[in-house]
DNA sequence: GTCTATACGGCGATAGAC
DNA sequence: GTCTATCGCCGTATAGAC
């Protein structure tokens, strides 16, 4: 596979996991696609056999964004600045997810009603999340209900991301992300007050 | 407009309603729907001039099915225990939320990708039941922000249903459920710890 | 490797018999 | 009012030229 290969693969797959957001995927053709990459319509195929493979690459793109998200908020503090720090980058996405929800939970929600493996890859990667949250609960103090915890989180923001997509508010996800941000904050005070008891 | 019309047409509003939860809107076909109705396929058109309508007749079932059940729920007891018995409502139906998310919730994730009326009509149903239950935050003593406490309630349910769905596992909102029992409680205290106070 | 032309199937919608 | 047959469009996927 050559150099300009991988090029247009790229911009197919960037486009696939951008127009996918904004349209959804059953919506969504290939000429949509091919279009918003600057690709031929049927040139698509000598890359992807099927639309459902251009769909699951879009999901591996999401996936290794996540992963670049975790490392890097790895890197800096503690805990609960990492899970605040998450919460930010969400509330920062706001007037995105006010257009088109949250560009993962959307597709994840979608890619449900589906019989094919496809579901299931959605289904990894909002695992990958949780499991990430679970494990800075955990760091804080929070042995035995991190993964409910983590969960709590999550389902918040992607509840969140559905009313401000559905109101069409992006005050509703900044609303709510001060509400985590604090609930996070009364989470982070568990061990100390533990400690200092 | 005779009786066995009517009939139809309810069949027809009822198995779209079904199906178009299990499915998804752009997945299903009038065939389908037809189909679960026990209608012939083009016999559709005599009822619907569209798809659309027979989304948007889908869409106002759900609005009167929640209007029916907060009518119920005003007349026993109250705000605190209002607002538990609705969550408790939706605990009941985590096994078809696993398999299928909030009935309503994927419906209006899938039409906020649309710019036609369809998505606002999904809008404004999210908003009755937004509303509802701001009213009783209200009752319960939380005047400034019962709306935020709402759309707080709203999205922890809604957040919890994607998240049983894509995990396919009731128990996550078995869980989260018990959750946002316990807030609810914890909120309920907020007007008598003043008044003692 | 890249792109064009086209085959093929399915779905929304219509026409019209009964 | 009810149902069948069918049209026309569009989207996926393929064949094959360059």
């Amino acid at each position: 596979m050559g150099r300009a290969a991988s090029d247009k693969r790229e911009r197919l797959v960037a486009a696939a996991a951008r127009v996918l957001h904004e349209q959804g995927v059953e919506k969504t053709t290939l000429a949509d696609i091919a279009k918003a990459a600057g690709v031929p319509v049927g040139n698509v195929y000598y890359y992807f056999k099927t639309k459902d493979q251009l769909v699951e690459a879009a999901i591996d793109a999401h996936a290794e964004g996540l992963r670049g998200l975790t490392t890097a908020l790895d890197a800096h503090g503690g805990p609960t600045e990492r899970l605040k720090a998450l919460v930010a980058g969400w509330v920062d996405q706001r007037e995105l997810a006010a257009r088109f929800g949250c560009p993962f939970g959307s597709l994840a929600s979608e890619l449900d009603k589906r019989d094919d493996g496809l579901d299931r890859a959605a289904a990894h990667v909002m695992e990958e999340l949780i499991s990430w949250a679970e494990k800075q609960f955990r760091e804080m103090g929070h042995d035995t209900d991190a993964r409910e915890l983590a969960i709590a989180l999550v389902a918040s923001y992607q509840g969140a991301a559905l009313l401000t997509n559905t109101l069409r508010d992006p005050d509703v996800m900044w609303t709510q992300g001060q509400r985590i941000t604090a609930w996070i904050d009364s989470l982070a005070d568990h061990r100390a007050e533990e400690v200092s008891a």
